[in-house]
DNA sequence: CGGACAAGCTGA
DNA sequence: CAGCTTGTCCGG
């Protein structure tokens, strides 16, 4: 548009759409003088991954630090980055050619955080940038409150002394105890347990940082806490209380918020898939927290209804609820068989979902639609058609049937009763929802993703896609209408995933003890989660999967990455290129692919000697990025 | 990323 | 050859 030569015929009439560029068009370019400092930054410019040295003018030398958010000139223009380094010598650049910076904005992540962000930026194998970003704070922050000494005012954990063991107690106790300094705690709780008293009793004995999957519920969760009389700093309006301790609650971003004296970090809900970055690099508040315990030398508590494998396979140790305490936070749970109810076969609603929901005033009723679904079922059986083992669903491909993910092929046959005839399986949640209507007698309220019902006092009954579990606090029923949407996802953590929506019904209705109920819609009646969910016993799944994933080289038992975008080829041939120059370090290096859909899976299945994660990011660091651009996800929650 | 600068293309 | 597009390079 306006550049220097334009000025020459009229410089206002251009100038009034365009405000006069922020850098100046000559920088100082000097050596230090005394009292000065010479700083290392981080651009925050995207596609430039390097750092730069500048000169701090004397009168912030007493302000800098690591961390910090500056502003200086780079190649003719004004950008913000960080501070990644103080006093030192500049490398590649003669000390007269140095640049002072124009400005500190804003105080930032304190040196510890940045450390653990440049880990988490090779760990996870991406840029730098984004990880310090969501460590900085989203207003500036002038100055960094002082650190109050001594001890948390409330007392030790005494007032547990002597108390038996209830559903409080036995977190408390598990919480607290001595050995939870030396290892990762893995805590499996009951939907419904408070986490109250167990964050009181660990704030008794220092500063915490709390994760929680989102702000609504770090809202939540900081409201009850300052009533109990804790001194609560909610992220990220509250970025720079922390420094002054007390305990720090807020989603995953939080995780690297500041602390004064950690001594302790609680992820809960730890399954929860939104804990990890949706972006590259896809970092995971949960081993974030892991690493940044162990960094402090805290205690790191993993608390879930439904711990992953993860989390279950990273714990020194892991501590259930009492049974009763368990048991009693899971509703009651009904499987309704697809295959056999004389509705449900060719209808999403089952004469026992019906009756249920006749005897119900709110009810939330889920159809997921999501991954344009393919399921095809038997016209005279009813059973899905799935592989040998039954554990994954087919789909029609080239007048026959195959498993997405292990290629398992046969003819359009049903494996049950060698029937010919498939129908295809497609309902969307507008004519589900009419016709439910339509059989109850009363109105339905359509919720999905993108619009329906806005989270206010939505009642009776609603019908949608996940997001409805999302649209009320509380109803008396939850039916999922077909369950097999999400148990034979083509995903290797369906089952997981699945579990985590049941938590949110649980949650919902509340358990049995409160006359929470729900009920499961499937064609898979033996599955693995289903028989979990009806126990109230997710340690069974556990078990299972883990034994499966174990075979598969999947995580735990494995490290993963995805490979997409149009480089992904060239990518993976560079990434054969680097394995064979040196076979027996890479040799458990295992490249699938390409997918589908031009993408490729990196599997480093754990050896006895090494971290698998660790050799993933030491493979993926020693391999050179094509031209063309290639998304590298380490972790995919979905492939 | 975004600017600067060079080389390549086009039309009068 | 001016005027524009496209490609490559580089930043302290």
């Amino acid at each position: 548009m306006s550049t220097g030569s334009d000025r020459l015929f009229d410089p206002g009439a251009f100038d009034v759409a365009t405000p006069a560029p922020a850098s100046p068009p000559t920088v100082e370019r000097r050596g230090p003088e005394p009292g000065e400092r010479i700083i290392r930054v981080l651009p925050d410019v995207s596609g430039l991954e390097r750092e730069f040295d500048y000169v701090c003018p004397a009168r912030w030398a007493e302000d800098i630090a690591v961390g910090s958010l500056v502003r200086f000139d780079l190649n003719r223009r004004r950008v913000a980055g960080w501070v990644t380094e103080v006093d030192i010598t500049p490398t590649d650049v003669d000390v007269d050619d140095l640049v002072a910076i124009t400005k500190i904005s804003s105080i930032g992540p304190p040196a510890d955080v940045v450390d653990l962000a440049r880990w988490a930026a090779r760990q996870w194998h991406g840029r730098l940038a984004p990880v310090l970003r969501a460590a900085s704070p989203h207003r500036m922050v002038r100055t960094r409150p002082a650190s109050r000494a001594g001890p948390p005012a409330n007392g030790p954990s005494d007032r547990f002394a002597g108390e038996g063991i209830d559903a409080d107690g036995w977190l408390v106790a598990a919480a607290v105890s001595p050995e939870a300094f030396d290892a990762i705690t893995c805590l499996e709780v009951s939907p419904d347990d408070d986490m109250i008293p167990m964050l009181e009793a660990l704030h008794a004995l220092g500063d915490c940082l709390v994760i929680v999957p989102d702000v609504r519920r770090a809202h939540r969760l900081a409201g009850r806490l300052r009533r109990h009389g804790v001194r609560v700093h909610l992220q990220p309006n509250q970025w720079s209380g922390g420094f002054s301790g007390g305990v720090v609650v807020g989603a995953r971003s939080a995780v690297w918020a500041p602390v004064a004296n950690l001594r302790s970090v609680v992820v809960l809900d730890e399954h929860d898939e939104s804990l990890q970055a949706e972006r590259v690099p896809t970092w995971h508040a949960r081993d974030v927290a892991i690493e940044r315990a162990r960094r402090a030398g805290a205690r790191c508590l993993l608390v879930s209804p439904v711990p992953s494998l993860t989390a279950r396979h990273l714990a020194g140790r892991l501590i259930r609820a009492p049974r009763s305490v368990q048991r009693h936070g899971w509703p009651i749970t009904e499987v309704v068989d697809r295959r056999r109810d004389e509705l449900g076969f060719s209808n999403l609603f089952s004469s026992r979902l019906v009756e249920v929901l006749r005897g119900a005033d709110t009810a939330v009723l889920v159809l997921n639609r999501k991954g344009r679904a393919r399921l095809l079922a038997c016209r005279s059986c009813g059973e899905l058609v799935r592989t040998e083992d039954g554990h994954q669903v087919m789909i029609e491909d080239e007048g026959g049937l195959v498993a997405p993910a292990t290629g398992e092929r046969r003819p359009l046959i049903c494996a049950s009763c060698a029937g010919t005839a498939l129908k295809r399986l497609q309902l969307g949640v507008g004519r589900a929802a009419e016709q439910l209507s339509r059989l109850l007698g009363r109105p339905v309220t359509e919720v999905t993703g993108t619009g329906g019902a806005p989270d206010g006092r939505t009642t009776g009954v609603i019908l949608g896609t996940e997001a409805a579990l999302h649209a009320v606090d509380r109803c008396d029923v939850v039916g999922f209408l077909d369950f097999d949407q999400e148990l034979l996802a083509p995903r290797y953590r369906a089952g997981e995933q699945a579990l985590a929506l049941m938590v949110l019904a649980a949650r919902l209705v509340g358990g049995r003890g409160d006359g929470g109920r729900v009920v499961i819609q499937t064609r898979v009646p033996d599955h693995r989660v289903v028989r979990a969910v009806v126990a109230g016993d997710p340690e069974r799944f556990a078990e299972e999967e883990a034994v499966q994933r174990a075979e598969l080289g999947f995580p735990p038992s494995g490290a993963l990455a995805e490979l997409s975008g149009v480089g992904a080829a060239s990518y993976a041939a560079a990434l054969v290129a680097v394995t064979d120059a040196d076979p027996d370090r890479w040799a458990a290096v295992r490249l699938l692919g390409p997918r589908h859909d031009d993408r490729y899976l990196i599997s480093v299945p754990t050896t006895a000697d090494e971290d698998p994660w660790v050799m993933l990011a030491d493979l993926l660091a020693a391999i050179p990025r094509p031209k063309q651009r290639v998304r590298i996800a380490v972790d995919p929650p979905r492939v």
